[in-house]
DNA sequence: TTGATCAAGTCAATCGTATGACTAACCATC
DNA sequence: GATGGTTAGTCATACGATTGACTTGATCAA
């Protein structure tokens, strides 16, 4: 089996060192100020340098009890929104030493328990869950003290986005323009995410006296493929005269359906995206979208955890991000019908 | 600090089920056969159970020495390419009851340190590394036996891609459009990779006897703006009629140049892509594009470097995926001129 | 000289699981 | 009734690092 050539452990470096392994184990994990002189502290770690020892992870959080692995699960690794949100919080729980494990939800049906397993396994210290479902948070409840969800459906989560200003910027920049024809296209996934949008998109609608025409959710996922028949149906209605879209990648499907449906945008179609992933910029013409600060979130999401897990008592306020609506080039007055 | 309320460990749940704690840890690990009657297995199970016992895993990897995390360092989790790689990764690892740290390596100028020290700590079995630099290889040299390199430099690569093939494809297509002057257009990130598509197109234009017109390489990143300059001084130039770009977001980037300088695709300018993303399908007109096998590749993966990590020695074979040209509608025989 | 104080280390128990060695009970066989 | 075999389980140690308790020797004050 294993033919591991030489295990470095603490007992190694001591024996070559000359001192006893406690020495090492005080030495390696910075704690000698008092107990080890400045001469044997550098002669140890020369020598554990020169052996290229590392202690052993697993034994260290055995004894101590400490875990340095976070768990991050999101929807969809493959949309480039996550993919920002995962690069910021790894960078964000590196800083403070630990890794991090990616969940794609959509891939892993049991997603909930395997964190759940996970953390019960002591595999991982606790997990945050970027808009997680309503049919998961009652099973998440029984590892609360070690989860963070970010866009959770119980209003008092840690860290959260505010829809709310952000789509009246939204649908007040459309209705200026003078759109009253407004649809909706959504990604339907997660459930909680699409809802909360979608409702606030109506309740918007009539505090502006606007009447609600069309929406349309694709199924349980994100891919442009399967919102293409909505994205066709809606442009292909002339009384709307502006989409919102749950999503940029949303939008770009939008784009594809207006060109089909022989609709110029944003003269004959405007068209609104959410996230500003890097393809809002690469979309002809530009995307009008409203920006989620994916950094932000992912760091604070890292650290409040990171607090959650050391004190699960201390009440740590919540953070709630703003959008930017980016008005770029895909809105614009409604053509005079 | 920690109020953990109530650690539960195979001895809690041996004094709870009247047996003694090797018992139960033999039934947990399914060892049970011949040394645990079937009536004591269950009921020890279902004690477990009841109390939300799950094994420690530090302690049993410290005991076994056999740990159940990989590593999967990609240059840059945005792009839905790697996202699509580290799903197939982690799906196969997770067959395997293997759990995937990810690495963004654009984000993270020290990961192979970081690699090298996670193995050397024993938090990680092993690692998979798409497309390492020439920088990186000698330096992951030192944990040799615990990496794996898609698209490696070095040709005996475990799993690499057929690029000889690919590019063939690519520009046999496009000379046999009639065209002539071809340009390239490329990310520079990880060198290697770039380096070894680019100098096989080269050789692949002279052995056709065509001439090299023109390339630009973009920063060492992937992003689309980066790209842009190159993307629109090679559209300006109209000997140029086609462009071979090293990924498709780059191509995304030539629609937009194509459309400033006044060029449609594929009548003015045909463009060809790389890696068939899902962006591919939803661009206008449909893009052109290699495609590579991101499922079967990180699977392949992951089981050969599970191979490795069980037996060093034991020479696997190697797996060189075939690239599938897939014709859209970015390409056309260019404007008689 | 005696004791106190301190710096520099070592000792040994501990974390929770896995597992080879051992035991106890039971049955069958010669 | 001694021997052997099988079944069902327990015992005790080891994995490698951490850390409170302890030792040792030196320095210093009275």
């Amino acid at each position: 089996m294993k033919t591991g050539p030489s295990p470095i452990t603490s007992n190694s470096v001591a024996k070559a060192a000359g001192v006893s392994q406690s020495t090492v184990s005080l030495v390696m994990s910075g704690k000698s100020a008092g107990r080890v002189s400045d001469n044997t502290r550098d002669h140890v770690m020369a020598v554990a340098d020169k052996l290229g020892y590392r202690p052993n992870a697993t034994a260290r959080m055995l004894r101590t009890g400490v875990l340095n692995i976070l768990a991050l699960a999101v929807p969809n690794v493959k949309q480039p929104f996550f993919g920002e949100i995962f690069v910021a919080a790894e960078k964000a729980a590196r800083q403070a030493d630990h890794a991090v494990v990616l969940i794609d939800t959509q891939n892993d049906p049991k997603w909930v328990e395997r964190i759940i397993d996970m953390v019960r396994g002591r595999m991982i210290a606790g997990s945050i869950v970027y808009a997680s479902d309503s049919d998961d948070e009652p099973r998440l409840a029984e590892i609360a003290d070690q989860v963070l969800v970010i866009e959770g459906q119980n209003s008092g989560s840690l860290v959260d986005i505010n829809v709310e200003s952000g789509v009246d910027a939204v649908v007040e920049h459309l209705a200026g323009l003078g759109h009253t024809g407004i649809g909706y296209l959504s990604a339907d996934y997660p459930k909680v995410t699409f809802q909360r949008r979608f409702d606030y998109f109506r309740k918007k609608l009539r505090d502006l006296g606007l009447e609600f025409r069309n929406a349309w959710h694709s199924g349980a996922t994100f891919e442009i493929e399967a919102s293409t028949p909505g994205a066709e149906k809606l442009a292909r209605q002339r009384e709307i005269t502006a989409i919102v879209c749950d999503d940029d990648l949303l939008a770009a499907g939008v784009y594809r359906a207006a060109r089909k449906a022989g609709r110029a945008i944003p003269d004959n179609l405007s068209v609104v995206g959410f996230n500003d992933i890097e393809l809002a910029r690469v979309l002809s013409p530009e995307l009008t979208t409203l920006a989620i600060p994916t950094e932000r979130i992912a760091q604070e999401a890292v650290h409040k955890l990171l607090e959650k897990l050391e004190d699960p008592a201390r009440a740590s306020s919540s953070y709630e991000a703003e959008l930017t609506l980016k008005i770029r080039f895909s809105t614009a007055r409604p053509a005079k019908g």
